[in-house]
DNA sequence: CTCAATCAGTACCGTACGGTACGGTTCGTG
DNA sequence: CACGAACCGTACCGTACGGTACTGATTGAG
């Protein structure tokens, strides 16, 4: 793994910050209901006239943790030197379990849940941040990793978001929505080693110019 | 199609089915922060102590108002005749299909998000209830499909349930989520044809026996 | 007709939350 | 020290919601 390249730093002070890394805690502890103001200012010490001077209202907090927690997750350089078959295969692995750990990460959760509950009655504007901050940056990522592989000859295809989007699928299928929802996920379901293997092998199979990469 | 075969008959009276109904139209229409107890009574024309007296609390009516939607998707017998190549091919087609147009619906849509939002706080237990009665009856269908296809060497595989998570993920991908995040949806991915054909042609290159099924 | 049951409509209660105002304390600066 | 800014803790206000109680109208059985 590469190091943090986009540090995204926050637009908040140090304290602000730690506010809002109490509000997350909150969030991942006890879902939206338990999200008071009054909750937040009592778990980080705080006075509800100072979340409310640097946040504006709870919306403004809500888009502020979003914002906050989309800073620390750490988005990674494309692969630099040249690209084979293995190094390929390995990359995409690499990939995939990063995108299910961040997917099954608490506050990943939380916070996915908090912008579908909203996104009824705020225009998504939650939803879309998420999706912007989150979503996009990995897909940056994979994007440009299939754009190397294309131009290395290792992978065929038409068009680059069809592809991703095969391969996002292959990897997660619908195991996010089923930990949104809360149900238990088996212990087969949670090992991530080799739902990202699979999900490769077959990504390969469908797009990779050398069958042997496939090795079933 | 097929004829519904299940009808799931829901629990409760014509008079109460229509208050659900009622409810089902304002959860669509204002997310969970327009269901009030007080809105119910209202748009249903009836009163609170009656909703009270049916459903026992707001948790009651929750739960109902999936049951009875789920009543109301209709399930599909398996293909009874002989499967060949084409056949398969069709119905799964028609699979896709119907799976994505079910996930985009409205209803579905608003339950999804409700249960996803209560689920940190009620033990899942809506959540529960939307996979137990959704996608577990569709999930009964394609593995029924799966399973016959099978039979008649169509396809290979060793775990039905990793099949058919393949499977839902190529035809899904991230749609699902992206529509509960209440993102607007490209024209591209609103054409459920294409993205069905898609979906089956790679399903069918991955497990098929037959190579001639997958005409890219 | 009479009685009992059901239900719509409404008023009501307790509570919890978002947001605001205020007193007291700390801390940096001249 | 003196002053002021930032801020914590708390008290407060208005509102909205879940849930309950009451009243009057309708209906159906004997």
């Amino acid at each position: 793994m590469q190091i943090a390249v986009h540090s995204n730093q926050s637009d908040f002070s140090p304290r602000q910050n730690a506010v809002l890394d109490s509000a997350l805690r909150l969030l991942v502890d006890g879902g939206e209901k338990a999200l008071t103001t009054a909750g937040v200012a009592r778990a980080a010490n705080c006075s509800k006239e100072s979340l409310y001077k640097w946040f504006g209202d709870r919306d403004g907090l809500l888009s502020a943790m979003i914002g906050f927690q989309a800073s620390k997750v750490r988005t990674f350089e494309a692969h630099a030197g040249r690209l084979d078959a293995a190094k390929l295969h390995e990359l995409l692995v690499t990939f995939a379990h990063d995108l299910l750990d961040v997917l099954a990460g608490d506050v990943s959760l939380a916070l996915n849940r908090l912008a579908i509950g909203q996104a009824s009655r705020d225009g998504s504007k939650l939803g879309h941040m998420l999706q912007e901050r989150g979503r996009r940056q990995i897909g940056k990522r994979a994007g440009a990793l299939l754009e190397a592989a294309r131009r290395a000859r290792l992978v065929r295809f038409d068009d680059a978001d069809e592809a991703y989007g095969t391969l996002y699928g292959l990897i997660v299928s619908d195991l996010h929505l089923r930990m949104l929802l809360g149900e238990p996920i088996s212990e087969k379901d949670r090992n991530f080693d080799r739902r990202a293997e699979r999900a490769i092998d077959a990504f390969l199979r469908l797009y990779g110019t050398n069958e042997n990469s496939a090795a079933s």
